[in-house]
DNA sequence: TATTTTTTTGATCGAATGGACAATTATTTA
DNA sequence: TAAATAATTGTCCATTCGATCAAAAAAATA
């Protein structure tokens, strides 16, 4: 019997409960929470349908586990920018971690962006929480950044916004971006994307 | 009997499409085509299932239809960019009118948002045809005030990805925002998005 | 007003889907 | 190796949902 307080799971377990977190994430993905089904997270991992609930209780549960795995690492880039580097070359890179997340973890992005379209039912409360705390604190560092006049002034919010929104766009939008560059080499696209957004950012925070 | 090949529709027709459009746009908007039920359709607009089914073929025909119907308007800002104007005012009159769109139709930002994300399985020929088309005049456009050294360097395909990702974030991801700016009013929100677009984009393109 | 056409709806069907469960098989433990 | 526990699966159920259809109601037309 699977307990709930348990703490030592067994290695089929931790094995099994894995491999159906990455069918879960590659279908939920694609699919969003209700164009996913069971069966074909089944079919993805190779297990029966009743299988896989013998290791979660519900469609729902596997969601919540799979999207709350995946916070943590999204959070981590922003939480890595220091008080101690250069300001510009701190800000530059995490634009650089952003943007390679977007290419090398399209389905997380994409998951996570669902989610949040559709009103972050199962989220909201890490939004208001973990997130909001390590926004706000390095928001509070843009902010003595630009007291110090080391960057330009900008809102430091929607500084993060459009770091956010510039990076992801290239994993979340990818069959447009591909279908109006005339479905050129990932590899280029995401070249010209750096070099795009580090001249952009470079500029609007250098200036005075 | 309902005739594809018709051109006149009752009074009763044109009022009743209209009504379902209107519905469907906020129940696809909110809930993606998989999560939304013709029962909600049916229920937000006050019409019975199968009326809503005499008018229309199917739940895919009315997600076609109000998709259809938006492209064009979601098109048409870009559109309206002019040779003749100020190269840094017509870029900066784009970023102002796609940043209201985000504001005064959400739904549509939303709606055009999930489709893309999973896949744009109906939209893909639009993609590659009249946006595909009005981008790449635009490109030309911007590559030719750029030689003309009216407009700093920049990938001009990135550049447009750069506007719609950032004003588009205040409609798709307004859950995230409005909770990280502490439900700060919604037309401060805008206020500021406005004048941080507007400082960004003229850092940018005014730099040589 | 009588007739025809359009619109509306209640009842229902079939497929899809999340989930339950008992029986079977595999693995671990004593 | 025997007993106990864990893992797996075939079968089945209840619900949801898109769609159908015939009959009734409403509207348009003659």
């Amino acid at each position: 019997m699977k307990e709930i307080t348990q703490t030592k799971q067994t290695r089929i377990q931790r094995e099994k409960r894995l491999l159906i977190q990455r069918a879960a994430l590659e279908v939920f993905s694609e699919f969003g929470l209700r164009g996913a089904t069971l069966d074909k997270i089944a079919q993805t991992c190779g297990l029966t349908k009743p299988n896989i609930l013998y290791y979660y209780a519900s469609k729902d549960e596997i969601y919540t586990e799979v999207l709350k795995s995946l916070l943590e690492e999204w959070i981590r880039p922003l939480k890595d920018i220091s008080e101690q580097g250069d300001p510009l070359t701190e800000i530059l890179q995490y634009v650089q971690k952003k943007l390679i997340m977007s290419k090398t973890r399209k389905q997380e992005s994409k998951l996570f962006a669902t989610e949040i379209l559709h009103g972050a039912p199962l989220t909201q409360n890490i939004l208001a929480g973990s997130l909001k705390e390590t926004v706000d604190e390095k928001v509070k560092l843009f902010d003595k950044w630009i007291s110090e006049e080391r960057i330009a002034p900008v809102d430091p919010y929607h500084l993060i916004f459009s770091i956010w929104s510039m990076t992801q766009h290239y994993a979340d939008f990818d069959i447009q971006v591909h279908s109006l560059l005339n479905h050129k080499n990932h590899a280029t696209i995401f070249k010209d994307a750096e070099h795009f957004l580090l001249t952009f950012f470079s500029r609007c925070l250098t200036r005075d």
